[in-house]
DNA sequence: CCATAGTTGATTGTTGACAATTCAAGCTTG
DNA sequence: CAAGCTTGAATTGTCAACAATCAACTATGG
């Protein structure tokens, strides 16, 4: 297996060149609200029209661009609003599938959960504010959560859809400020929700933190308010 | 304006034919399940193979048909744990909509919503039974708090993507039973909790309201029992 | 008679050239 | 000098032919 033969595992050219793009917007690596050229994309990824046209209205299906008829597309660019907007999406969906969680995850489910919060207490503990990490580790938990609802039309809309909206926001002011253990006493007692197959609770707690995050945003905001 | 020159309002005719294509899956004029070959859209819509493969690889964005890659595009066809998996989601993203028009809805579109269901009210006065059009009402009841909530995000989630999946069940099986009278004193409630600036209750009383329309499938699917 | 291998047929994926539309610059004109 | 129009270049949209892949069918050997 030659590991780093660009990054087309796909089956087929439109495929791969979706992936990649999409990727690219994700980590950042194309400025959002900037305009993509069929041509600029041809020569980089060295593949013809065709298929790069059908990567695109993939990503306009899944509404990581904006094309306009005959004036080229956009990489999307969420406003402040849009962003606070997807909080309150999330909060519901997440709320619900912390409530599913609750039901459905078997002990072995909970046990890994805990393990990886412990794992990461670990090396908040080292690393104290590198919220970086801590980053990955939130998605982490909040992953298995989704995983653990038993549905899958929630868990695809969750991870595949929304979170790739949001990461795009993760990559570009890089990470919240630094409140670390609070997420993480969040995260237990979410967690010590579960195991008590208390879905009620579980899904209150589960939005508080979401909610929380979001105010954190809304607040750091109107900080720093570059109002545009 | 020529009323009824087909329905390719749109600009492109990848626009178009996506368009016609997705009105033709979720109005059930293809069956669920069923292949649907490139040459047999192109000679039915009369374009070339193009703007279709753009039409469809956008349709496979929005998850509205399943494509495998050398083998040809199936339309999705929802098993019933999915169409239960949808009726959680809609649930949740319900609900916070409901609770976010509480706080944002303006007077005048309260009162818009009070028409709307008092008119519907006459309807079922009348014709009792007649699911087929409360069916109808009860969506634009929703779609209205939907829109009340104003979030764009939410509400192009909701009507954009979710409710196609929905509408292609609402024409499979037609329609539910025959609880006509419950529904409206739900709506009714629901709506009070919105006038009210209640968005906490109107929550609440929107997910009973889904909560209990998504068991009323499930005892009438095991009922009729049709396994598959 | 069954299983396997080869071949044929059809469908999908890709490429390149052509047509239509938009945007911007330059020119003409009041 | 400003405003409007025209023209031109670049980009997007569309089409038709070509290549590759998969599925079914047939024929052949055990």
């Amino acid at each position: 297996m030659a590991a780093s033969e660009q990054k087309s595992p796909g089956q087929t050219l439109a495929d791969g060149a979706f992936e990649r793009i999409q990727n690219a917007i994700v980590k950042g690596q194309i400025e959002p609200g900037s305009r993509i050229s069929e041509q600029y994309l041809s020569t980089t990824f060295g593949i013809g029209r065709g298929p790069l046209r059908e990567a695109i209205r993939q990503l306009e299906g899944r509404r990581l661009v904006v094309r306009i008829p005959h004036a080229g597309v956009r990489v999307v660019s969420l406003s402040f609003n849009e962003l606070i907007e997807l909080y309150h999406v999330r909060e519901a969906l997440e709320g619900m599938a912390c409530r599913l969680a609750a039901q459905n995850m078997t002990k072995a489910e909970i046990a890994g959960l805990r393990e990886v919060l412990s794992m990461h207490e670990q090396h908040s503990g080292l690393q104290a504010n590198e919220s970086y990490y801590q980053q990955e580790g939130d998605l982490d938990i909040h992953f298995l959560i989704i995983q653990g609802s038993k549905n899958r039309t929630l868990s695809e809309l969750l991870c595949g859809d929304l979170y790739h909206l949001l990461r795009m926001y993760r990559y570009r002011f890089s990470t919240t400020p630094k409140r670390p253990q609070q997420a993480f006493a969040e995260h237990h007692r979410i967690i010590q929700a579960i195991a008590d197959r208390d879905g009620e609770l579980a899904e209150m707690l589960m939005r508080r933190h979401i909610s929380a995050s979001r105010r954190n945003i809304e607040q750091r905001m109107q900080e720093t308010s570059h109002d545009k």
